[in-house]
RNA sequence: GGGGGCGUAGCUCAGUUGGUUAGAGUGUCGGCCUGUCACGCCGAAGGUCGCGGGUUCGAGCCCCGUCGCUCCCGCCA
C-alpha cells in the first residue's frame, strides 16, 4: 500500500512528504487523544481502531480510537488514500497520516477533547482487519455476560470497562504510595502453600514429587503475615491474591480476588484503625469525583449495636433508618396481638410511608414471606388526629393509644409515617428480617443518599458462636484473634461453660462502606497457651492444633510481638469508587459465576500423561 | 445443593387468547449522498425461536425434561 520507501530511491527536499515519512515514527507521532487546535498545520501519524465510520459518499469520516481518546479523520474521494480508507470497517486497526486541520466553527465537536481539529487522511495503512463483531465496541448497550466474558478483549475496549480497569490501576498505585508513606513495607508471600483446616474451601494443587500430597493456594496470607511480624519486620503490606473455592456473588468473585493485606507489630486496635483510616479516606477522596467521604475518625459501632440498629453486621449508614427493639411493647398486658407475644419484635421506621398506596405495604409483606421465609411484615401507619396520633392498618386495632404513642416515640415517628415490624421467636431472625427490610425501605422511599461514602468500623465481634446443627461451639470469625478476656480466667475456662464462652468478645473488627464489608481484621492471638485454649474450646485437641498450626505455634514460642492487622478487599474498593455493583465490572479477566474462564477455557481437561505424573486418577461423579 | 429471572437474526429486543410467510432497531452486503460525529435515504441477505419430548388440526407461546447465563439462599475463619 502506501509504505514509505526505505531505500532512499525517492529523493526529496526537507519539506517533501517523503522527508516527513522517513523521519516519522512507523505507527504514530501522536495518540488519538492528543491533538488540539495548537497542532493545526502539523503533519501527523495516528494509529488505532476504527471506532466509527460515516460514509457521505463524497466524504468519509473515520473516528480513530486508541487508549487515549478518539480523533476524527476525514478523506475525500479525490484523495489517493480514499479507496483504501473506504475499505475500513469497525475495529480494524489502521495507521493514518496527514495534516491536522482546524474544523470550522459549525463543525466543532464539543463532546470530544480533540473536537476542534481533524486529520485529513493522505495515507492509510491497514494493520489488522476485524471480522463481524460478536460484541460491538461502540455504544453503551448491555450485552449478555457470557458473550462479554468470551470476548473480554472486545469488552475491555469499550469505554466504561476500559475506564474502570484504568481506574483500578490508579487506585492500587495510590494505595501503594499511601502505605509506603505510612512506613509499611511490601513483601511477597508464597502462592503454593499448605491447606488450612479452618475457613473456606481450598484450591488444591497436587504434588508431583510427593504422591498423594497437595499444596493449597492461600485463602489469604494470614499465617505468613503473622510470621513476618515474628520475624521483626514491624509493618507489612501486600496487594495479595487470595484464593477461595466458594460460590460467587455479585460482590464476591469466584476463585480469586485481591486484598490490601497489612499487619503491624506492637499495636492496639486503635493503632490499626489510625493506620488504615487515612489510607482509605485518602484514596476515596482522591477518586471521589465530588462524592463526599465521611470525616475521620470513622464511627466505631459494636457488633451488638449494629445487629440491633441496622439488622446486619455491615450497615449502610447512608440509610437514615434506625431499627428499635419493641418486644416489651408487645408483651404488655393491654396489647392483645398474639402473633408477636413472647417474641423478639423489631420496629423499622418508614418516614413518610403513610402516603404510599396499599400495594406498597402488600409488596413488602409478600417479599418478607417469599424471599425471607418470614411469616410476614406487620405495619402500622400513624396519622395525626386532632393533635394525637392514631394508628391505621391491619394490626393497629391491637394497639391501645399509649402503646401506640410509645412505639412512635421509640421509632421517632410522627403522623404520616409508618412503622414495620419484624417478629420471630429467634432474635437473630427478627434482626435479620428487620435489617433487610431497612435496606429495602431506604431504597424504595428514596431515603438512602446516593453519591457519598459512609465508612464505619464494626467492633467487639463475638469470639465464638453456637453451631446449632452440630451442637458445638465454633469460632465465629477469625480463629487467630485475641479474645478480649482476662488471660488467667480464659485459660481456666470450662469448655462446657457455654454462656460465658459465647459472651466473650474478640479484638476483631470489620471496616464497612455503604453496606459493603471491605475488610476483616483483628489483634492476633500471639500467646501459644491462649491459642491452644481458644482452639480447644472450638473442639480442636491440643494435638490437632499443634499439628495443624505447627509453623505458627512454633514461631510464637521463640519471641512473638503483639500484633494485628486487617485486609481491605481491593476489588470491592474499586467497585465502590467506580460506582459499579458487580466485581466483574472492575476485574480485567473475570470468571463467570460457575468459576469458568470462558475466554481461556478454564478449567479444562488435561492429558493422561499429566495426570500420571501427578499420581491422580479421575473419578467422575455418578449422574442421577 | 436449593429458589427466582432470562434464553427469538452477528448484537439489543418486540412477538396479543395457541392460528397465514416470526418482526423492529443496530450491525453486515449493495446503491445514492461533500460536513457528519448514534450522519441520512433506498434495497438485500441474515432464524434449528437454547435443546429434547409431549398436548393440539395447528406451538416462539401451553406441559414435562434438559442445557446455558444471571441474581439470591446455603457456603464465604
Amino acid at each position: 500500500m502506501c509504505r514509505p520507501a526505505l531505500d532512499g530511491s525517492r529523493g526529496g527536499s526537507p519539506h517533501s512528504a517523503f522527508f516527513l515519512e522517513v523521519f516519522m515514527h512507523a505507527y504514530r507521532t501522536h495518540t488519538c487523544g492528543q491533538l488540539r487546535k495548537e497542532a493545526v498545520g502539523q503533519h501527523v501519524r495516528l494509529s488505532g481502531w476504527v471506532h466509527r465510520r460515516r460514509d457521505h459518499g463524497g466524504l468519509l469520516f473515520i473516528d480513530l480510537r486508541d487508549h487515549y481518546g478518539v480523533t476524527q479523520c476525514v478523506v475525500e474521494p479525490d484523495s489517493p488514500a480514499f479507496a483504501e480508507a473506504d475499505k475500513c470497517r469497525s475495529e480494524w486497526v489502521i495507521t493514518v497520516t496527514g495534516p491536522v486541520v482546524a474544523r470550522t466553527a459549525e463543525t466543532v465537536n464539543r463532546e470530544l477533547p480533540t473536537g476542534e481539529v481533524e486529520v485529513r487522511i493522505e495515507e492509510v495503512t491497514i494493520q489488522s482487519v476485524a471480522q463481524e463483531l460478536p460484541l460491538p465496541v461502540f455504544g453503551e448497550l448491555d450485552y449478555p455476560e457470557d458473550v462479554r466474558l468470551k470476548y473480554r478483549f472486545l469488552d475491555l475496549r469499550r469505554d466504561r470497562l476500559h475506564r474502570n480497569i484504568t481506574l483500578r490501576s490508579k487506585v492500587i498505585s495510590s494505595i501503594r504510595r499511601r502505605m509506603i508513606e505510612q512506613g509499611f513495607t511490601e513483601f511477597q508471600t508464597p502462592i503454593l502453600t499448605a491447606s488450612s483446616p479452618e475457613g473456606a474451601r481450598d484450591f488444591l494443587v497436587p504434588s508431583r514429587l510427593h504422591p498423594g500430597k497437595f499444596y493449597a493456594l492461600p485463602q489469604a496470607p494470614q499465617q505468613f503475615k503473622q510470621l513476618i511480624m515474628v520475624a521483626g519486620f514491624d509493618r507489612y503490606f501486600q496487594i495479595a491474591p487470595c484464593f477461595r473455592d466458594e460460590d460467587a456473588r455479585a460482590d464476591r468473585s469466584p476463585g480469586e480476588f485481591y486484598q490490601l493485606d497489612l499487619e503491624m507489630s506492637f499495636v492496639t486496635q486503635e493503632d490499626v484503625f489510625a493506620a488504615v483510616e487515612p489510607v482509605l479516606h485518602g484514596v476515596f477522596e482522591e477518586f471521589s469525583a465530588g462524592r463526599a467521604v465521611n470525616a475521620l475518625p470513622f464511627p466505631r459501632i459494636p457488633y451488638e449495636e449494629s445487629m440491633l440498629k441496622y439488622g446486619v453486621d455491615k450497615p449502610d449508614l447512608r440509610n437514615p433508618i434506625v431499627i428499635a427493639d419493641v418486644s416489651d411493647v408487645f408483651s404488655r398486658k393491654d396489647v392483645e396481638f398474639k402473633a408477636f407475644k413472647d417474641k423478639t419484635v423489631r420496629a423499622i421506621p418508614a418516614p413518610g410511608a403513610g402516603a404510599q398506596p396499599r400495594s406498597f405495604f402488600d409488596r413488602l409483606n409478600d417479599w418478607a414471606k417469599s424471599e425471607m421465609g418470614a411469616t410476614g411484615l406487620g405495619y402500622v401507619v400513624f396519622e395525626s388526629e386532632g393533635g394525637k396520633l392514631a394508628g391505621k392498618g391491619p394490626i393497629a386495632k391491637f394497639l391501645p393509644a399509649d402503646s401506640l404513642a410509645l412505639l412512635a416515640e421509640r421509632a421517632n415517628l410522627v403522623g404520616g409515617d409508618a412503622l414495620f415490624f419484624s417478629a420471630d421467636a429467634k432474635k437473630d431472625r427478627a434482626a435479620a428480617l428487620a435489617g433487610q427490610a431497612r435496606i429495602r425501605l431506604g431504597k424504595e422511599l428514596g431515603l438512602t443518599q446516593e453519591g457519598r461514602f459512609e465508612f464505619c468500623w464494626i467492633v467487639d465481634f463475638p469470639m465464638y458462636e453456637w453451631n446449632e446443627e452440630e451442637k458445638k461451639i465454633d469460632f465465629s470469625h477469625n480463629p487467630f484473634s485475641m479474645p478480649n478476656f482476662d488471660r488467667t480466667k480464659f485459660l481456666a475456662l470450662d469448655p462446657n461453660d457455654r454462656d460465658t464462652i459465647l459472651g466473650i468478645k474478640a479484638f476483631q473488627y470489620d471496616i464497612v462502606c455503604n453496606g459493603v464489608e471491605l475488610s476483616s481484621g483483628a489483634i492476633r492471638n500471639h500467646d501459644p497457651d491462649v491459642m491452644l485454649k481458644a482452639f480447644e474450646i472450638a473442639g480442636y485437641s491440643r494435638e490437632v492444633t499443634e499439628a495443624k498450626f505447627s509453623g505458627m505455634l512454633n514461631a510464637f514460642r521463640y519471641g512473638a510481638p503483639p500484633h494485628g492487622g486487617t485486609a481491605p478487599g481491593i476489588d470491592r474498593i474499586v467497585m465502590l469508587i467506580a460506582g459499579e455493583d458487580n466485581l466483574r465490572e472492575v476485574t480485567m479477566f473475570p470468571m463467570n459465576q460457575q468459576a469458568e474462564d470462558l475466554m481461556m477455557g478454564a478449567p479444562g481437561e488435561v492429558s493422561q500423561r499429566q495426570l500420571r505424573e501427578l499420581h491422580i486418577r479421575i473419578v467422575q461423579p455418578e449422574k442421577g
